[in-house]
DNA sequence: GTGCAGATTTGCAGTCAGTGCACTAAACTG
DNA sequence: CAGTTTAGTGCACTGACTGCAAATCTGCAC
């Protein structure tokens, strides 16, 4: 790694530090580009020849989970069915913690709850993301999925995973409690794909047998919607 | 319906109208707020007392379907399955057409697929529509769904029809095609939904007893994605 | 019709994100 | 060291969007 390598990550991280300090301290609107380059020590016009813009520092490496996906996708065995596949490939994407630590991790969270312009940033990449996972899927099952169906099955998903996961999130009591969250997951991959995965997800909840979407415990009340 | 109010609605449409042409025209980011408002001959100003930003624009009555979705819920049968509901609460949102008639209809469908800006509002504003169906669903279900499930069975459905739909509209040959447009919906909400669901989809294919979701029909080969 | 209250329209000045350009400075190559 | 490439920076600019205050219009009561 060259010096200019070295110094433009030490720059880069910098950025995503100063980011991350005035966010918490400022919140995420009331902080300016300009505060950013300033506290980082750079001129404000270079922000830009790092960040595209001020939402997607607060995603860098946006694109590993997908790398990881795709990967998984394309070391299956002959024999896996395609669930199987997305199932194993998305759940290596999940497991890769590389962006779920660091100062970032429960700002991001907060800020693309709370933040308008955070989240629409947050659901494009993911939206990118499900494009590109069920191009790939397709292309591995020419004979087995369309284009449209492979990004059915992705969709649903995705859909299904991040729907149960941003409603746990809501709970201030649960949002932190990584057995709840496993057990989401679990559910909302048995709701979205069960019907056509031959294995079960990793790290598979005590209530791995059981088919219905029931609640096995009594759930928050809910409040509709604010 | 008062004067004030008349003035009102013919004002908001002569923007859309305006604006329906200056994009299709020039361009969507080719074309200034000041532009709009000029050829709806109102200040620049005034711009922002009828829509909160330049994408809303386009997404007018955004939460039309939803009031419809929620309103199918609300008149459920004391013993309809809760994947059922939704499934006619969102196939009663989708056949209202209403919002997708007019000059905006087509020029919204091209424009999201377009432009960055478009997409990422139409993905909140889906998001946002989840959220809330999944509430009611919820609130309708206190003793079957947590808010949790509701939300991975909202966005398992939503998920899969919106990813079908959206790869089918990248294919030029199918995507003014009604009968592909129905068969894709109808195989997506059987990946997302079939397994809960006693009833079928309204409009259903003649695919309706084949569980497998293999192609039938030689799909474009898949190019990954760009 | 007169007059008041509330809503609408509008201009103005300002903030902030983001871009193109031209120029300087630094790092790599031989 | 000389030449090339790449990074950093200031400047001027566009365009979305906001707050404020003045002007205008509508609804309604009298």
């Amino acid at each position: 790694m060259s010096l200019r390598d070295r110094k433009r990550a030490r720059t880069r991280q910098a950025l995503i530090d100063a980011a991350a300090e005035l966010f918490a301290r400022k919140g995420y609107e009331a902080t300016t580009i300009a505060d950013i380059a300033a506290t980082a020590d750079i001129g404000a016009r270079t922000f830009f020849s790092y960040f595209p813009s001020k939402e997607d520092l607060l995603f860098p490496e946006g694109d590993r989970r997908v790398r990881i996906a795709v990967e998984a996708i394309a070391h299956r065995s002959p024999d896996e069915e395609p669930a199987d596949v997305l199932l194993r490939a998305l759940s290596a994407a999940n497991d890769d913690s590389a962006d779920l630590t660091g100062p970032l991790a429960a700002l991001r969270i907060r800020l693309t709850m709370e933040v308008p312009a955070v989240r629409g940033r947050a659901l494009q990449l993911l939206w990118e993301s499900q494009r590109e996972i069920a191009g790939h899927l397709a292309a591995a099952y020419p004979d087995r999925l369309t284009e449209v169906s492979a990004a059915a099955l992705v969709g649903a998903f995705v859909g299904a995973v991040t729907g149960a996961l941003a409603t746990l999130m809501r709970d201030p009591t649960r949002r932190a409690d990584p057995a709840a969250i496993r057990e989401s997951m679990q559910r909302a991959t048995e709701i979205a794909l069960r019907p056509w995965a031959s294995q079960k997800c990793p790290g598979v909840s005590p209530h791995a047998g059981q088919v219905s979407y029931s609640p096995s415990h009594g759930g928050t009340k809910p409040s509709s919607s604010g």
